[in-house]
DNA sequence: TTGAAAGCGATACCAG
DNA sequence: CTGGTATCGCTTTCAA
């Protein structure tokens, strides 16, 4: 159980009888090497069990193939995002070195210093959030990719969604079905998306001629909790909604259970309409109707232009993805009582 | 935009008149240097935004202060254990590597060859499985922590949770409300907890001398789905069972969305138990009674032993952390139909 | 308490 | 096509 400390190249070099940079080439420029030479080398490499030291190659080449992946929370929201973060990341040769802020910005801003000390190439950022000092001296970030929560007027690259075009089609669907009272459950004002979404509430009221009614939007904090805190809030009205749009599932999810603790049904009494299409969404009872957010390609279309962004391949340009209404079991038409 | 390239260690010295081992030191050994010339120096490299090349030291050091955490698929169940895990890395200034292996076991062994390569000091092992190489030679594998998932007879350093105990716990609940007939989704044979989980259920049940019955024990994946299917399965039998302990929380949904298909309720007419206590458990409709496992401290107590290790603090000891059952309302008493 | 210098293990330039 | 060697930036002896 002790660490296999692996031959460095000198020692193979040595032991075959040839130089440590034919050993380097075999590895890193094959074309460069006679053939039989290098089926020698190969060989011995793998009678050996040699394996370069990544931290010596590093500290040559100036980069590490590495990149940093920040996110505010581990909550399930960003798995499906580190999927395929991670699976981009395989296709590219890179290593992920996983952050969590908690919501700290000095974390954040100790995180951005791993570019700076050459453990990371780039980052990652899935806060919607630069540390404290960075904004200001925006001239030397380090590569950086903003993704799923993108940033008010930076020109940093950015893989955004479209919360607003998802929560208009969300609040058309409803619209479409009949409801005209329809509460907006919205995320926290200083997340950009949270913001977005309600502008897309807001957008398909407008173009549905149904006046906006603020009393019929509660902030809440992406939580369960929170869902079902607005949900009473709402129903406590003197004229109540007949429908909710939610900023994510969690949030449709208590306000399912608010409704259910005074006794109104959903869909038949009420339609609420969720946001991202998490895990919960599919399997919930009943069966979430929900926004989908295309997390997986988030992350593989982020890692994919930090990797663009590290090889200096042309000009990056950012880039939204769609959402997509899935509808399921918690939306109907009102039923007229 | 560029890469904000840090300045090293020399400019910063040649700037404050010091040499590079001065440097060095305030940074690393701080008590070895004299208090005003540190006080100088750090306000060099605060003014300079001097970071060290981690890369040099590590090649220097031999050792990265990085972990790689190794797990079979991004479920989440392994969220909050990669919580644990992050936590405890930034109390002991490790950097947290992720890896994926999607079930391959090929790409199992590329990440064990992170650790000869030095990309890494060490592994935790979420998926009970060596690569297939690594098992016989197991005199030089890289310092390991099993995590959440045992393996048979090694005597590799292990964060175990009794999975037994808690299937044991859950079934007396169960029996103690009445029921006799009590099945087992169980989880795939390969997976060591499963196994753990269905001798818990087989001995609780012999404590209290209800007779084995095979035919009420059928496998899944622990997916949704393939609970529901077992569920359908039980259900075609001649003498149905009235409860059924799950192997996990998204097994125990299939089953009761297979219950709910064929007009059965939960717990009224059947009663189901999960295991794990996810995310869903608490906000499913019904809330689900569950084993819950301490997935946080498993992450966390992983990452610790792991630091020990490679500290080389004494000898490592394994420990087994305890389940709890949380009876929510998918279980009780079985009515007289 | 400080500085000079060796060396970690690769890569890549320059000769041959 | 191959070998010799300077070099990346730090840590750590050894001497002063």
């Amino acid at each position: 159980m002790k660490k296999p400390t692996s031959p460095s190249s000198k020692s193979v070099a040595a032991a075959l009888g040839v130089s440590v940079a034919t050993i380097s080439r075999v590895l890193t420029r094959p074309d460069l090497v006679n053939e039989e030479t290098r089926e020698r080398v190969l060989r011995g490499i793998d009678r050996l069990g040699y394996r370069p030291n990544l931290a010596a190659r590093d500290l040559r080449r100036g980069q590490t193939s590495t990149v940093l992946v920040v996110v505010p929370v581990l909550a399930s929201f960003f798995l499906d995002i580190l999927r395929g973060v991670e699976q981009a990341a395989d296709e590219r040769d890179f290593a992920v070195l996983m952050a969590n802020t908690r919501a700290d910005p000095n974390r954040e801003a100790t995180y951005f210093d791993q570019v700076a000390s050459q453990r990371a190439d780039g980052i990652i950022l899935l806060t919607g959030q630069l540390p404290p000092g960075a904004a200001s001296s925006s001239r030397n970030l380090p590569p950086l990719v903003l993704a799923a929560e993108g940033m008010a007027n930076s020109n940093i690259p950015t893989v955004a969604v479209d919360h607003a075009g998802g929560a208009e089609e969300a609040v058309r669907h409803l619209l479409n079905l009949g409801h005209r009272r329809i509460a907006h459950l919205a995320g926290p004002d200083s997340v950009l998306s949270a913001g977005a979404r309600l502008s897309g509430y807001r957008k398909a009221l407008r173009a549905a001629r149904v006046p906006f009614d603020e009393t019929l939007v509660h902030r809440g904090y992406f939580t369960v909790e929170s869902g079902s805190i607005g949900m009473h809030t709402l129903l406590r009205q003197h004229r109540p909604p007949t429908a909710v749009l939610c900023a994510n599932d969690q949030m449709a999810i208590g306000a399912i259970r608010a409704l259910a603790s005074v006794g109104l049904r959903v869909p038949e009494d009420f339609s609420v309409v969720g946001f991202d299409d998490g895990e919960l969404a599919e399997v919930y009872a009943p069966p979430l109707t929900t926004v989908r957010i295309p997390r997986f390609d988030v992350g593989y279309q982020s890692m994919m232009m930090l990797a663009d962004l590290l090889s200096q391949k042309g000009p990056i340009r950012s880039l939204t993805l769609a959402t997509r209404l899935v509808v399921r079991g918690t939306s109907m038409a009102p039923q007229s009582r």
